[in-house]
DNA sequence: TGACATCGATTACACATGTAATCTATCTTG
DNA sequence: CAAGATAGATTACATGTGTAATCGATGTCA
């Protein structure tokens, strides 16, 4: 709890590569996603660090390179930015925010019935 | 189309005023956010300055007053900034996002019924 | 009509963010 | 061991954002 840490826009992306592949080291960031966002590897360079300094990431040494992973879980920050979200948009109300959702995304059936699924043990829980 | 105009989250609380109140003068604003959010009646006005310079928002004066009112439709906004959070947490994927929402919030036993509804009407569409 | 109250415009300023370049310490390799 | 490559650290800089104070124009009320 207590996670108010920002984590931008670019530094989500950087984080989404440290939470599937921890430990990495930054050229492994940098493969994955200097070309593909148009980024000189200083970019990403700076990403790391500035995670580092929010405490959202942390490094072992391995020479001279530092080994990365993440000291906060990935479901917490999803947690608070979806909760960010809802609130930001739709003044902190959860059911028109998915509403919204289910209405403008494509959704296969199997994902329709996982969705149902859900929903249905969710039920009288209220 | 063609939205990428960024509004910030201060921003989106003034915004919900206009949507709701349009058309309005500041000081109603201010009425509505100020004290709420601790925020100065100054801070309110470079807001709605803000949101003018970013064509969000277009006033028509009245005397000295402004009333303001939207420029762009609430629910063009809400689908940007759904996307936009999508994408950067989830990758773009919607049904995860959906699930995390769901399993996440209290919903009522309605709220829970309407939205099985919806996805009733999605089925097949994919 | 003149002083005051208000309104919007302008200016301010620190911190966050996107986006790097450059510097410095450290490997590695001949 | 020396020189080059490379990693992380430091510095840079424009723009966005939160948060206002102040300024100048305009209504209003006595």
């Amino acid at each position: 709890m207590a996670n108010p840490i920002p984590i931008s826009d670019a530094e989500w992306q950087v984080m989404h590569v440290v939470w599937r592949d921890h430990p990495v080291e930054s050229q492994q960031v940098v493969d994955q996603l200097a070309e593909a966002n148009g980024w000189s590897a200083a970019t990403v360079k700076t990403m790391l660090h500035r995670l580092v300094k929010k405490q959202v990431l942390d490094f072992d040494r391995d020479g001279k390179r530092y080994l990365y992973r993440p000291v906060v879980r990935r479901s917490d920050c999803i947690r608070q930015e979806s909760r960010s979200f809802v609130d930001r948009v739709f003044g902190g109300a959860a059911a028109p925010a998915l509403m919204h959702l289910v209405k403008n995304s494509k959704l296969t059936d199997e994902e329709l019935a996982e969705l149902r699924q859900l929903l249905d043990r969710k039920e009288g829980k209220s």
